[in-house]
Order: structure tokens, then sequence, then C-alpha cells
DNA sequence: AGCACGCCGACT
DNA sequence: GTCGGCGTGCTC
């Protein structure tokens, strides 16, 4: 065989290994092919695979040995760096290489599409369409208002976008007719200097923006602690600045969409059309665009997602994981990657520093600091001495509520109303009523594909499940009695939002869930309201506790915090404190005095006292403890193989089956669980169980699954079940 | 994951 | 005599 006339593609299948292919003689010219997408035959189909290797020969046999059909991009798209945060990622999580690097793409890069442009372009009419635009007839009046703005000078498409109709496919006809032409305008105006001088920083944000700043050019994790409000964002602005000074391009990762807005448009005051942003509120197109903007270097500050901790950025030299404990940054799907744990191999790879912000730093996090791995810094006051809230616990034992609301609470947000200040109430349930209840057997209303109860939603007239796609018209008749009296048990943030506007007729009340922003746009109408102080009362989910600044805000009311003092999974109560100081961040950013009341029927639960009377560190600590004493992560690694079947018992075999195969192999310290049912045995009609493996050492868990994960997939296939590998779990259940 | 091959039951 | 069930094996 002729030299280097045989490549190695990682393919985009869930198979965990490469496959080589011989090199056409017309691509053997081409020098660098490593990282570029290629299309390969791939059994009877073809597939999108990235080439990993080129070499002189292969292993397989030659007549099995196929031919590359094509190559798809003119220039590598992942580099060697990018190649081997990809390596890590199979490796660590045990998921097949090909799969990760697809993850690394933008969706529309993971099929055989070329690469959005580059450069930014616009549309210019041309000779013959001027003339054109005189000759058009009446009935082409949007080719004639497109033309006529083209007439004043080349228009990019986001100008075009003030356009009424759909002005693309007149583009195209247009294009089509050489009536007007795309030209690329690197004339475009690009505000290099700061747009927007950053602030003074305070002496706290200063230690910590010097502690990234010196650690340039060398890996560093560091801890950012600072209470909600006490300026966390100047930090990065500074640390992102100094990056930018020195030629270096930045990633900030933030958890949700919903966090992006407020943090892009500072990011965009203070350093223009350097920043890019990244979330899965844009299109394919737009994603991708923005993901090969920084490949070439031309954004220089990326914000995005949990996707976004892949995008090539070849001078990355530092990233930013805001409210780093967040759950999202861990994805609860197929390729169950910790997007926080990936930026921070990325950074360690690439030797430069990594900032893991928050005001409630994941146990993760803290033990890597107390262990000397991480440094921490932290800004224990605010700006301008805004006072922390006051957080305090209302004992609902015995009381008489309305809709779940103590009279304390009525009072309180009544006192702050007419103070002229807002309220916001948090209650982690939606819908109108989580339990329906037969008043003649007692029975509740189930999902009949789940272990669940189904919620009533009022507004909607239909009962749902939370936890699959099912809803049913409220009149569907309950299969318990032959004449059945439904009573609605328990409440929803629907339920909530109702009883408050009968309590406050007068005042302004808006509610924030999964179901109210179902509607585009909605969202961001109700946080501009909110932060505009046209509405009174924000009633909300989980969504609401999350990092929004409204300045009016004084008080925040916890309508039930018990579903989370009593629960199976052992980071429930972490979970719980960084919630609860988080929904009290948003109590009182300005001068007045914040509170944060508590429902509970358990004020004296040693977790809310630990977390109330003494905060989140001394909560940390004495969690850490605990941790440490019974094994539990972090002071151990734990992975989970979970399963699912359309047989009741197909889940639980499998597992037994796994089990049996991997504790004849386990060494010592390596502790592998019965299978379990889930914790909801049934949902969306199949069977879930899973398996606890814990260890020691990551070393252990992570050789004992490699060495079975072939025997694992056989066993799988015979029992036909779905199974996945989960590595750091978040959720146990 | 797809996709085809292959070997046993109810239909024209 | 065929259509079609899903068990098993393969993808350079």
């Amino acid at each position: 065989m002729s030299g280097r006339s045989v490549v190695v593609v990682a393919v985009f299948a869930p198979l965990r290994q490469t496959f080589d292919y011989r090199l056409p003689k017309k691509f053997q010219s081409v020098d660098n092919l490593i990282g570029t997408r290629v299309l390969v035959p791939f059994g009877r189909s073809t597939r999108v695979g990235v080439v990993l290797d080129r070499k002189s020969s292969s292993e397989v046999a030659q007549e099995k040995l196929k031919a590359l059909v094509e190559l798809l991009d003119d220039h590598p798209l992942l580099d060697g760096e990018n190649l081997k945060l990809a390596r890590w990622a199979a490796r660590y999580y045990h998921h097949p290489l090909g799969e990760v690097i697809a993850t690394m793409l933008p969706t529309r890069l993971r099929r055989r599409r070329s690469l959005p442009p580059v450069k930014p372009h616009a549309w210019q009419i041309t000779a013959s369409g001027k003339q054109g635009l005189a000759a058009l007839g009446r009935n082409a009046g949007r080719q004639k208002e497109v033309l006529r703005l083209l007439g004043s000078g080349p228009f990019a498409p986001k100008a075009l976008a003030s356009l009424e109709f759909a002005w693309r496919p007149v583009i195209k006809r247009l294009v089509a007719k050489a009536w007007i032409e795309q030209i690329d305008c690197d004339t475009a105006p690009v505000p290099n200097a700061p747009v927007e001088p950053g602030v003074v920083l305070t002496k706290e944000q200063n230690n910590a923006a010097q502690m990234i700043i010196e650690s340039f050019s060398a890996f560093k994790a560091i801890v950012l602690q600072g209470v909600t409000g006490s300026g966390k964002t100047e930090v990065y602005l500074a640390a992102v600045e100094c990056c930018l000074d020195r030629g270096g391009q930045s990633l900030v990762l933030v958890p949700e969409i919903g966090l992006t807005k407020q943090l892009v448009e500072r990011f965009q005051a203070r350093f223009g059309d350097r920043v890019g942003v990244i979330h899965s509120g844009l299109t394919d197109l737009e994603r991708a665009s923005t993901w090969v903007l920084c490949m070439h270097r031309e954004v220089r500050v990326l914000i995005g997602t949990r996707s976004a901790v892949w995008v090539p950025m070849p001078d990355l030299a530092l990233v930013v994981v805001d409210e780093e404990h967040d759950q999202s940054y861990k994805q609860q799907e197929g390729f169950r990657y910790s997007a926080r744990d990936i930026a921070t191999v990325r950074a360690q790879q690439g030797g430069f520093p990594v900032v893991l912000g928050s005001a409630t730093p994941s146990l993760e996090s803290l033990a890597n600091v107390e262990r000397g791995k991480y440094a921490r810094a932290v800004i224990s006051s605010r700006p301008r001495d805004i006072p922390m809230p006051l957080i305090s616990c209302v004992d609902v034992r015995g009381l008489e509520l309305t809709a779940g609301l103590s009279d304390a609470l009525i009072d309180a947000i009544r006192t702050h109303l007419d103070r002229g200040e807002q309220a916001l109430l948090f209650l982690n349930r939606r819908g109108y009523s989580p339990l329906l209840i037969c008043r003649n057997c007692g029975e509740p209303q189930r999902c009949d594909q789940c272990d669940a109860y189904v919620v009533f939603h009022k507004a909607l007239g239909v009962t749902r499940c939370h936890h699959c796609d099912r809803q049913w018209h409220v009149n569907r008749r309950a299969r318990c009695c032959e004449e059945a009296n439904i009573a609605q048990i328990g409440l929803g943030t629907e339920r909530i939002e109702e009883a408050i506007t009968e309590l406050f007729p007068d005042k302004r009340v808006r509610r924030l869930d999964r179901d109210s922003v179902r509607r585009q746009g909605y969202y961001e109408e109700v946080i501009t309201a909110v932060a505009g102080g046209e509405v009174d009362i924000l009633i909300g989910t989980q969504m609401v506790a999350k990092g929004l600044d409204f300045e009016g805000v004084t008080l925040v009311g916890v309508v039930d915090a018990d579903s989370r003092l009593y629960s199976v999974d052992f980071r429930a109560d972490e979970r719980l404190a960084q919630l609860l100081l988080q929904v009290a961040g948003r109590a009182g950013r300005t001068q007045t005095q914040g509170r944060v009341l508590i429902q509970t029927h358990h004020p004296h639960h040693p977790v809310l006292r630990k977390i109330i009377d003494d905060g989140y560190n001394a909560y940390a600590e004495a969690a850490l403890r605990e941790r440490k004493q019974a094994g539990l992560p972090p002071y151990s690694a734990m992975v989970i193989i979970r399963a699912e079947s359309a047989k009741p018992t197909g889940a639980l075999d499998f597992l037994r089956q796994a089990r049996g195969l991997l504790v004849e192999h386990a060494v010592a310290r390596v502790e592998v669980s019965y299978p379990i049912p889930a914790l909801m045995e049934r949902r969306a009609g199949k069977y879930r169980a899973l398996v606890v493996i814990r260890a020691s050492k990551r070393s252990h868990t992570g050789e004992l699954i490699s060495d079975h994960l072939e025997r694992l997939e056989d066993l799988a296939r015979q029992a036909r079940v779905r199974w996945s590998l989960d590595i750091d779990p978040q959720d146990t259940l």
C-alpha cells in the first residue's frame, strides 16, 4: 500500500470502535485531514464522521476496506486540543467517541451540511436589478420593496428582519435573477475598544480578579464564592477583559437561556461585537454560525449554555462557569456529561484558569478546595453595603391556611406592597392541584403510563401527568367509582395565583412556570415587566429562583419547603440549601432590607436551622462531614447503571445479571448495589431500575466499567432493554 | 442505532 | 404455498 492512504474515522454512530477507510487518490494530496468531516460508506448507507488519524496501512483486511466518499470541509473543524478533549470525555463517560465528537458539533454540522459563511454578508442591488426594478409589475410588491430597500445601500440579513413578510424566498428569487448579489462586508464597523469602561472594583472583587489574572498561562481552578448581589459579574468582566488584552479567547458558561440575556447585555456593553452567544433559543443556523466564528477566532468571548463547553476556540485562555452548582450543567440523557467538569478538564488540558462562580458552591467544588486542589476567592460583602435579607421560618403547624398561605405571609406581602415594593412567591409545583382524590373510595387519580398522580390544570381544563406527555379532559370519568366525587387536594402555582388574585384584587399578579412560558417570548415579557416595576406579585417555580435580578423585590415567600426536607436522595438537602439561598438572593438588592419567609411544618429541622442560623458555609461544612462519614460523593466515586424495559421485570432482570458480572470481578472496596426499582418505577409505559456502583477511587469504578462494557452490551441486547451509564450522577433515583 | 438475514406461525 | 413476527449479527 502506498504511503498514508488510510484514514481512521470516528463515525457518528453509537459504536465503540473507530473505522478505517481507504483514502482515494484525489484526496491524498490534502495535507491536513485530521479533524475534518468526511462522508463514508457505512453498512448499507453512508454516514458522517470525523478523521482521527492518517496512516499507511490498516489491520483491516484489504477487501473489507471501503473508500472514503467525500471530504465535507476544506479545513479541519477540530484541532488536536478538541480531539484530545473528546477522547478524554469518551473514556471518562464510557461513551462512544463518534457520539462524543458529534456532540461537539452544532446539529447542522452533524449531517452533511456545509459550513455557514464565516464572514458577515450582505446583499447589494446589481445594475440589472436597478433596471429590473423599473420594469417590475404591480403584483411583485415584495420584490419591489426589497429592491427599493437595497437601492439605498447593501443590507445585512439582520437589517432585513424589520420587513413584515417572509423576505428570504424573495431574496432567493432575486439572487437567482442576478438582480441582487451577496457580498462580504468586512467593512462593517467592529468596535474594538471597550464600549463601556469597567466600574471600579471593590477590594474583594479586585482580589478575586487578581487571583484569576495572576494564574493566566497555567491551569488553576478558582471557586469564586460571592453572595448574590456581590458583583461576581464585575469580576468575570475584569478577568475576561484582561484575557482579551493578552490575545486570548474566553468562554463563559451559564446555566439556562433565561439567565443569559442580562449577562449577555453586560458583556456586549463592555466588549461589543467580540461577544458571541450560543443557547437553545437560537436556530440551528445561528448556533452553527457562532460556532464557526469561534473556531475562526472572530468571536473572542463566547457566552453559552451547557453545549457551548465544546465549541472550538483556538486561543481559549479563560473559562468561567457561572452558578457552577446548577444542575442544568449535567446532561440528563444520552451522553450524560457535566459541562462544569468538562470545562475544568478543558482548562487543565489547555493550561489556563477556570473560574467556578456561585453564591452556593457545590459540595464537589468545596471538597476540592478543602483538598487543596482548587483555590477559593470569597466576596462576602455587597457593594454599596446593601444589607443581606433576613431569613425566617413561618411555623405553619395547626395554622389555618388560605390556599396554602399563612396569615403571616399574607400580611407580609401586604406590608411590602404598601411600601411600593414587590413580592415573589416560590412554589415548586405547577398546575392547580397536584392530587385529585375520590371522596367515595379515597383513590387518587393516576396516570396510566406512569406510577404518578395526575395534576389538575384549571386554566386548560385538563388533568396532566408531569412525567410523560399525557393529558385528559377534566371530565374524563374517574376509573375508581361509578359516581366518583373528586376532591382537589394540595396546591400548585396556578392555585396560588388564583388565591393571590382574590386576596389582592387591585394588584398586578404574574405567574412564571413551565406551563406559562410555553408561549414564545412570555418569559422575557414577564421578566421585563417585573424588572420595570409593572408587576406587584410574581409567583413561580424553580425558574424564578435562578439569577434573576429584580431591584424592587424585597419579599420572597417560600410557600412549601417541606417536600424537600425528607427525600430519599442524599443530595436533597444540598439542593434545598442552594435553592433557599438562591431565592433569598432575589430579595432586597437595593438599600431596603429584604425578607425571606419560609413556610414549613418542621421549623426545627436541623438542615433548615443550619442554613438559616449559620449560613451556607456552615451548612456545607456539616454536610461534607456527613458525606465523608457515609462514604458518599464527593468522597467517593459513583456510577449508576440505569435500565428500562417494556417488560415489568425486564430492567431488574438485566441489572441482576449485570450486577452478577460486576461483583464477580470487582476489586475490594468497589460496592455494587442490588438492582433497585426507580423511585417512579413505571414512567411513560417503561419499567425502570438502577444499580449504584460506589468506590473510594474513580479509577476503580472506571476500570470495572471499561473491563465489562462489551459483556454489558451483550447482556442488554439479549434482554432487550435500553440501558445507560451515568457517571457522577446528580440524581440517585 | 439502523438494517438485513433468518427461521417459525396465520393467511390467500 | 407466502407474508411477517422479532432474535442475531454486522457496520472499516
